[in-house]
DNA sequence: CCAAACTCGTTGCATTTGAAATGATATTGA
DNA sequence: TCAATATCATTTCAAATGCAACGAGTTTGG
């Protein structure tokens, strides 16, 4: 491929990036519309559903979010009233996060709404298709775990592959 | 599936968003290092490759980009030396705005990495199944079309398919 | 012909962002 | 024991982002 043939509509990274973009946008629409919620707040609140109590730390390496960035989407749940903060009761430096009651109603709206999208879309296409677009995304995912350049995958993302 | 059993390691729109990040800060490795370029500007200079002498509002219905970022990043570029920008001959609105030298120069170094970490992602899997990755992502492409909260897809993105 | 409506690119502004620094607490090792 | 180092969460700060508003130019319709 001479670099004059080079076309962005039909580059992988740009492709991913265009349907990841307009995924990603629609769901917002469901938890921005209802709840107010950010990108960040959603993952945070749909991990503690999950794990419980757990530190920032935690949320972190598990949901893709930078540290402050969690920091700031627990803080503004809080203000919210659909988290709780309480300082860890054994270490002093960490901070127990759990979803509250109302937390709860919030990801019991949401959930079958974001449940209901990604059906949508999974539903436009056979199984057979789906598991091998899935598979696709491992692959490349595991070029990237033997890249030294990349940034590696969040524990969680990777155990999800030994269950 | 109950709200308890939401997992977002499974969820479409969170694994799209994982992979298309790793991707692109993966890409944004080779065209930072070499050139400082941020991803804007990145599809900013592609577009002119291909399509010559455009304006902003060009671009920005082309690349999936917003219109001031599209400005700030052909500033950035200009002050660089890699675009040029031209009041349009015709309607005074138009700015027209097309590669320079350094420009092309600029691509011929960053497109080969670029080709070449694709074909990394891409020779991971079968050529079959690629193919059904790819139409996969289009029949996702495909239901946001027809729905009425999605995001529209730029032309040019819908273009490449009657080809 | 010209006023209203539209389009173009830029800029203002409030918010978000991420990297690095900070302060507080824990752990380590001499 | 206690200094040095490491880890945790937050904060700081500069840059990026996106929406809306703007000024300049163009088209339209009466």
């Amino acid at each position: 491929m001479t670099p004059d043939d080079f076309q962005l509509s039909t580059f992988l990274p740009y492709r991913l990036a265009v349907l990841t973009e307009r995924v990603s946008r629609r769901l917002a629409v469901e938890y921005g519309r209802t709840h107010g919620l950010a990108v960040a707040e959603w993952r945070v609140l749909v991990h503690l559903l999950r794990c419980g109590a757990v530190s920032i730390r935690d949320i972190h390496t598990c949901v893709s979010l930078e540290k402050p960035r969690v920091s700031r989407a627990v803080t503004r749940l809080e203000a919210e009233g659909l988290v709780a903060k309480t300082a860890g009761s054994g270490d002093g430096r960490l901070v127990s996060i759990s979803l509250t009651t109302a937390g709860r109603r919030a990801l019991a709206d949401i959930i079958p709404e974001a449940t209901r999208l990604e059906r949508q879309l999974t539903d436009a296409v056979s199984p057979d298709e789906l598991a091998i677009f899935y598979r696709v995304m491992e692959r490349m995912h595991a070029v990237l775990d033997s890249d030294p350049e990349a940034k590696p995958r969040t524990p969680m993302d990777l155990e999800r592959l030994e269950a």
